[in-house]
DNA sequence: GCGATGCTTCGGTTACGATCAAAGTATGAA
DNA sequence: TTCATACTTTGATCGTAACCGAAGCATCGC
């Protein structure tokens, strides 16, 4: 008995209600305040506070002091894909919320997942890169292909720059709406972004989901083709 | 807020340190009764009893009758995954058990991770397998070469056989020991039995951990040798 | 300096859940 | 049948942690 590493404090860290709903809004990937935390959590600041504490000390989080504000992020990509792989898990067992809600429909459709893009067009995405042989799927991991490279030039991502840094450059993401991988990573991100540089789609203020404008939802579906 | 499943839930349910250590013990693959569960959890079997039945209601467990005993599973390989995930994480981040205790070498070297080996020898043998251009290893996925397949046929595992099943081959497994990926998947079974079935290996009795003879250890490292 | 805002700390209440003793049910052995 | 074992259910206790009000710091704007 008691073997093995202690599971059952981060346990008890994402058991709390209050405390997980901070952690997914989290995973939304932009820094949130204690009071912008409170609200999503339905607690008091005071209460709130103490969360965030015990968050803090247990590693999920880190906390950014900027003016009179305190900015909290996930700890790093780490505690994002712990999240996400629980929400995944607890998707497959119907674990789902009580309320599905009007923005439900939205979330599934795009959403950020900490930087990269997760739903219908995260999980389409991928399909169409490896479609093209853009990257290459072998078991359950990805790889970026050289056509996959060149063509990413074309759109205005250069992968050497991405390639420096320590991050992984393809990594698969399990998608807890769609039950299928999407595309994280630098490359993930990186794509993502460009998205929102071309002014194709916006982040909203208040929720993880991703809105295209109709003239970006043309380009990324035109981009990322699906054969029948 | 309140986006996305419930991760609260099963938080909580793995939250609870005699739950967790149920979970952990049972994360060695073998179905225990409720007596034995009570023992690694630390409680007595009343308690024990209403523990078991909440991870049953959460879709974490089945148990399976058999005469006036109760056995108990993990419900499926992705509990599994998710415990041995969260593991890793909890060994990141530094969440270590408080008492290492002298079976902590034992477990590092060797330990059955569900049904697959893990540990400095799960770690070894898929490093080697990779080296010996046995299995390729693309991003963060694995897959069996043709040489691969010829050179497991010669130690008598069928991977044809394997192949008819639904499960994956082979699957990398985060090992919270080394931080470094081991085989998993119905390959990382098929290994492990064999190596216990040769005699190679035996389980023992209260531990996740794997004891190799030690002509068995010294197969094992000439199978599975790792260039300096 | 002043008040306002953002957040934390303190104190006290409350509620939930973990715990076990004791009683109840099921299976097996004699 | 009777007793023993394995487990669950009930009931009651207890501790902890979540919670909020109020007070205490820190920072900004004026």
């Amino acid at each position: 008995m008691k073997e093995g590493p202690d599971i059952a404090q981060i346990g008890a860290l994402i058991g709390d209600p209050a405390r997980a709903n901070m952690l997914a809004a989290l995973t939304g990937g932009r820094a949130l305040t204690a009071t912008e935390l409170a609200g999503v959590g339905g607690i008091t600041v005071q209460t709130a506070s103490t969360h965030l504490a015990k968050l803090e000390a247990g590693g999920l989080l880190t906390q950014r002091k900027q003016g009179r504000h305190r900015y909290f992020t996930l700890a790093d990509e780490a505690v994002a894909r712990l999240i996400e792989s629980m929400m995944g898990f607890a998707a497959g067992r119907g674990h789902l919320r009580h309320q599905p809600g009007p923005k439900e429909p939205a979330l599934r459709k795009a959403r950020i997942c900490y930087d990269h893009l997760a739903g219908d067009y995260g999980v389409r995405m991928l399909d169409s890169l490896i479609a093209s042989g853009s990257i290459d799927a072998v078991g359950d991991g990805l790889a970026l292909t050289e056509k996959g490279e060149s063509d990413l030039q074309c759109i205005g991502i250069d992968v050497s720059d991405l390639r420096s840094s320590r991050r992984p450059l393809c990594r698969s993401c399990l998608d807890w709406s769609e039950r299928r991988a999407h595309l994280a990573g630098s490359l993930g991100k990186a794509l993502l972004s460009s998205f929102l540089d071309k002014g194709w789609a916006r982040r909203t203020a208040e929720s993880r989901s991703i809105l295209f404008s109709p003239e970006g939802d043309r380009q990324f579906l035109k981009l990322f083709p699906v054969d029948a």
